[in-house]
RNA sequence: GGCCCCUUCGUCUAACGGUUAGGACGUCGGCCUCUCACGUCGAAAACAUGGGUUCAAAUCCCGUAGGGGUCACCA
């Protein structure tokens, strides 16, 4: 058997949403899967709507998320070109060698004419359906003209659908649609079904949305004399209401998520598991994806996006970068949020301890501020920790760390214990104090940690600035 | 409204006729502990509903309800 060869084909109206990510992402899994071939292609044929921004925006966040495709723009391929307003030549030899066939024909009704129609079949609570007015005129292409598509009108296709079994679709539920427009644009169905064709096609998996029109699809193909592709149908991804994800739900671009911190593996792992499962198994890096993934494990239900968990997935990948990988990815974070951060030893410090405490790396920036700049103190924190009663410990703090060598963990545990059981107290008593002196407030990475990221130098000043402060 | 699809903890899901219905996120509690987090232990939490079929149904069939999708010279 012949490898398989899937798509992905954006219609390049906006970003890439998380929704078409995951199309993608299947599609593309089936590919590496079976050393098949993922193709992409550009629905432009909407012109109002399509920009080159989006289509920018697309390879953007396709890059980002690490599918790359094996054909299609910028990469090219035997099956070009991969743009549909490229393809327009294609799409009129095969509307027009289905006029010659009498498989569809011109049609010279009007929009005009046709919205009365509408309207009056909507005022008759009639549904409403092209009623097949030119049907049998003759062919004239001097006269201005939509092609439409003929279809049985009675019986049903079906079609074995990989994720959600077989389906039926009634022939009178179907009209006579348009497949080209006057001006030679192909209309949606028969754009794809020419295009899948001619790009040799042999799976096509796509969203939920789109099992409305298979049914039409495969009629093409067979009026076409083509062989029909098998087809699988994704769930859809829903917000927490219920109702398709949209940007009323919140950021849903995939590039947003960047954005917000978070990582390429951590997007891809929650998107794989949004529909598709393997026992058990909450984590899969992109080649235990590849190795596992299975159309046919795909499951037939909506799911809804649930942010609370991607943050979680995102943890655990961040949790396993080693710590100069870490660094490295966390630097722009930190740079865009306007911290003077450096490729160096102490971001490298930085990263480590924050390691297990942020869930994005946009949290690097903001939970740890005070490594970079001066403390914002809390003052709840002030009153409560920055008291007279205190000044002893931090004074001891102070002194003692001013008159270390180093600033080894062993040698500031001694000195923290110290201060703290020479008045009957728990190290805690100690730490706190000083933590709001060093951080501006009461939660932080261990305090060791935090004296030996901001040095000596910088501790103590921080220190006899809180010393001044408490009086 | 017509047609199509879907229905297991709040959410993502496992189960492929026989399980105390499992895991994960989130929530709550214990432990760990210099705070926070991590880790760890534990708890609460689901088969939409009514009929069949079967010795046996979350699993198969039918109905009902609910949800979603789609009905263009958009994609």
């Amino acid at each position: 058997m012949d490898k398989p060869r899937v798509r992905f084909a954006p219609s390049p109206t906006g970003y890439l949403h998380i929704g078409g990510a995951r199309t993608a992402l299947f599609n593309w899994l089936w590919a590496r899967r079976t050393g098949g071939t993922f193709v992409m292609r550009i629905e432009d044929t909407d012109r109002e709507r399509s920009t080159q921004q989006a289509v920018e925006a697309i390879f953007d966040g396709m890059r980002w998320l690490g599918l790359a495709w094996d054909e299609g723009p910028g990469v090219g391929g035997p099956h070009g070109p991969y743009f549909q307003t490229e393809r327009l030549d294609l799409y009129r030899e095969h509307a027009e060698r289905l006029v010659r066939e009498g498989k569809a024909y011109a049609c010279y009704c009007t929009k005009e004419e046709l919205e009365v129609q509408r309207k009056q079949a909507e005022a008759e609570k009639r549904q409403f359906k092209y009623p097949g007015t030119c049907r049998e005129k003759p062919y004239d292409p001097s006269k201005k003209h939509v092609i439409r598509f003929r279809v049985p009108e009675t019986g049903s296709t079906s079609w074995d659908d990989l994720v959600k079994g077989t389906i039926s679709t009634p022939h009178e539920t179907l009209q006579d649609e348009v497949i080209l427009r006057g001006d030679g644009i192909p209309l949606y169905n028969f754009g794809v079904v020419v295009d899948d064709v001619t790009m040799k096609i042999t799976l096509v998996g796509r969203g939920d949305d789109h099992v409305n029109n298979t049914a039409r699809q495969i009629l093409m193909y067979q009026a076409l004399g083509y062989e029909v592709p098998v087809f699988g149908h994704f769930p859809m991804i829903l917000g927490a209401d219920k109702t398709r994800l949209s940007k009323r739900h919140g950021a849903t671009s995939v590039t947003a998520y960047r954005d917000m911190g978070y990582l390429p593996e951590a997007v891809v792992n929650y998107l794989v598991r949004l529909g598709w499962s393997h026992g058990d198994q909450e984590l899969f890096s992109l080649e235990e994806m590849i190795q596992l993934f299975d159309m046919k494990d795909v499951g037939a239900t909506a799911g809804v996006f649930n942010p609370e968990k991607m943050q979680w997935v995102n943890h655990e990948w961040l949790k396993r970068l080693t710590p100069p990988e870490l660094a490295k990815r966390a630097l722009p974070y930190l740079r865009a949020a306007g911290l003077p951060a450096e490729d160096d030893a102490k971001l490298l410090q930085v990263v480590t301890v924050a390691q297990e405490r942020a869930r994005t790396l946009a949290d690097y920036a903001a939970q740890f501020r005070y490594f970079y700049e001066p403390i914002a103190l809390d003052p709840k924190a002030k009153d409560k920790f920055l008291v007279p009663a205190n000044a002893p410990l931090l004074q001891a703090v102070r002194d003692g760390i001013a008159g270390m060598e180093g600033l080894e963990t062993a040698a500031l545990e001694k000195l923290f214990h110290q201060a703290a059981e020479g008045r009957g107290l728990g190290v805690g008593k100690v730490a706190q104090p000083v933590r709001v002196a060093l951080t501006g407030g009461t939660a932080s990475p261990g305090i060791y940690d935090v004296v030996q990221i901001l040095g000596r130098e910088e501790t103590l000043r921080r220190l006899d600035a809180a010393l001044k402060l408490v009086g």
